[in-house]
DNA sequence: GTGTTTGCAAAGTGTTTGCAATTTA
DNA sequence: TAAATTGCAAACACTTTGCAAACAC
């Protein structure tokens, strides 16, 4: 399987032993289209792919991704943390179900007017949150 | 105290029985300056005034409140819930400490360009959030 | 009095940690 | 083989819930 070779490199790249559950994830994770995930949510997905991972592993891969810039952390709203995929500059929907999270399109949206930080503090991400709920007239 | 009375009329247009734990909680949110916090340093907050509130009840009474239209739930990041006395449109900055809280004064910030929702959705909120860090160059 | 609210303790989520066993280089 | 990684179970932080006692109207 070439996926794996791919990931094999990344893993490389960002100085990460390519064990057997990082390179399964690895695949889960960046191969195909960009996701928005929970660590449960990513347990299912290694269940359902015949991959037996402890929820421990889970966490701690997803946060030395998250450190290793290959995933970036994502706070829309209540307790669940959710893990992007696409690390590049783009905002969120987060629907009222509580389990979806969207990526708005870069561009799509701007800010205008940063605002000063206080003193000897610097911006270090903006993150914007368009919350959704359903438009059900009925 | 006349604060006490102004708590009164606030609840009971709000339509919630003024009980004590209620008029204390909302002394405490609802006078002075615009406040974030959590349950939890409400509850300090309260005991250090010598008030003796469960925390159950800091729960349900903020959720009430925000019910009600008297508080503003945000999320910043991580497992804490905060809580706004500042209903008004406006954005928040977050320390990277992940505790503290801080208003961006309304106009100073502006989206630009809201995204289209998918299908049957519409936009309930936007929170945008700009993230700090301490610019120590030393 | 009657329905609402409170407070406690217990249960529930989502996440992290300690550590022995396993795996990688 | 030495160092890094895994998995389990236990610990954790925050929040919610069930229900009897207390309270507001």
């Amino acid at each position: 399987m070439e996926n794996k070779q791919k990931i094999r490199d990344i893993l490389n790249a960002a100085g990460l032993r390519p064990t057997r559950q990082r390179l399964d994830l690895g695949v889960l994770l960046f191969t195909g289209e960009d996701r928005h995930l929970t660590a449960e949510m990513l347990r299912d997905d290694a269940f359902a792919n015949n991959i037996r991972i402890s929820l421990a592993t889970i966490y701690n891969t997803l946060h030395q991704f998250t450190e290793a810039g290959l995933l970036r952390e994502v706070a829309v709203s209540g307790a669940k943390t959710y893990f992007d995929t696409n690390t590049g500059d783009h905002h969120h929907f987060h629907l009222e179900d509580g389990n979806t999270v969207l990526d708005i399109a870069h561009g799509e949206l701007k800010v205008e007017g940063i605002p000063t930080p206080p003193e000897g503090m610097e911006v270090s991400q903006i993150d914007i949150v368009v919350h959704l709920r359903s438009s059900k007239s009925d």
